[in-house]
DNA sequence: TCTACGGTGATCGTATACGATTTCATACTC
DNA sequence: GAGTATGAAATCGTATACGATCACCGTAGA
């Protein structure tokens, strides 16, 4: 059961992107590539299209690849679908939370407020994922799970953390995790959930879009 | 500007899934496809791959890819999911559309209805398709729209066409286009069209679990 | 009759080689 | 000096070749 190169070369070359060895921009060539791996450029290039489909970095034909740039209107499709997705994806998983699911969220929630003074942003962005998927477990559609995972990744690839970047919206967070897992408990109904869930991602949305509202960031409305 | 082979490859080998040439459960060998489409097996292998990506087949290591069978679990995945992306579609769309945009799509609906009568499923479905796609012209988050057109491609590899299955259900989702478009008119909420849209989608799956509830379809709640 | 085993063929996985295309620097013309 | 032709270098695109892995099937033993 050994692993493929061409799954080799799509593990390494991904977390180097994700990881910031490769920035933004970055040039990838295909037999450089292959020679640092140790491996031919055929599984490279195999990998290098799979990333592309990814949106981890952009290829053009008979020219090569270059690490996807951070774009502020790319971040903000994200977001919006994003906020669509998991609202849907938090009301499909309600009717089936239990409450040792609810308790085992708190517990994460209660770790990111203990976060929030001297704050770290790779942690608290980690203990985040955590919170949502501990509610996702749960989700009856993978489907719709496997375009949250999607979303989360995009995410990571452009590096826009934006608690990292709005102040005192880690704290704001936090706040509609608990009032969240609240309405949960309560047995809500799921549009209730449903709408929840999506202004808490769209909140951290309209944060940096107030943040950076000089900073030349297009709207896209 | 000529095509790479790699993208000959992948069109010609969707389009025999798409049109049923190639039906679920058919073996996919490198080497045959190879030699009918002219190509050596490097390009027919990233085409293969990458309709992997797309859930068009079923891929395994050293064994091979065969076409992804119809199942009824996924239909119910896919049309879940669609509901909620088409119901977020619309909604974002529905400030941009204008008059003339919802002059055309009654006019698709019109030959919709003209339909009914001697009823002909796929071109019905073409048409269904065009309804759709013209409110989805002003959708100003191309992410969600992306994930609209994955939607229907899958349904179309599922190849389940509800309206060949449910009888009534044409003649309902006409009138449920007419509804939609005068909330569109009336410059409704955008919650209220979300609603509407999702609705007509979930409409569809509903007719069709309904219709099939002693088949055997399992339910994913 | 059933199961374990091993051989054989089919198919995938990857390396290597070479042709096709693009890019960029340079020289040339107006 | 601006714009354009030209050539070489870099890089991708694909063909071919061969090794690796797996499924299938016949056989032997219990």
């Amino acid at each position: 059961m050994t692993a493929s190169k061409s799954e080799l070369a799509y593990t390494v070359i991904k977390d180097k992107i994700l990881s910031g060895a490769y920035s933004p921009g970055y040039r990838l060539v295909l037999s450089t590539l292959a020679g640092q791996l140790g491996v031919s450029v055929v599984p490279v290039r195999e990998a290098i299209r799979r990333l592309e489909a990814e949106s981890f970095i952009t290829f053009e034909r008979n020219v090569g690849a270059t690490v996807a740039g951070i774009d502020p209107t790319e971040y903000l499709y994200t977001m919006q679908t994003l906020s669509i997705i998991e609202g849907a994806a938090t009301a499909l998983s309600a009717p089936l939370i239990t409450q040792p699911d609810i308790d085992r969220a708190r517990e994460v929630n209660a770790r990111m407020r203990a976060c929030l003074d001297d704050f770290d942003p790779v942690r608290f962005t980690a203990l985040n994922l955590d919170f949502h998927s501990v509610l996702f477990e749960s989700c009856p559609n993978p489907h719709i799970l496997d375009l949250v995972h999607r979303g989360w990744n995009r995410l990571k690839a452009l590096r826009q953390s934006t608690f990292t970047y709005v102040p005192g919206r880690a704290r704001e967070s936090v706040a509609e995790h608990e009032e969240l897992l609240r309405l949960l408990e309560s047995g809500a109904p799921a549009a209730d959930v449903e709408r929840a869930a999506r202004a808490h991602r769209a909140a951290t949305l309209d944060a940096y879009l107030a943040h950076n509202a000089n900073d030349g960031v297009p709207s896209p409305y």
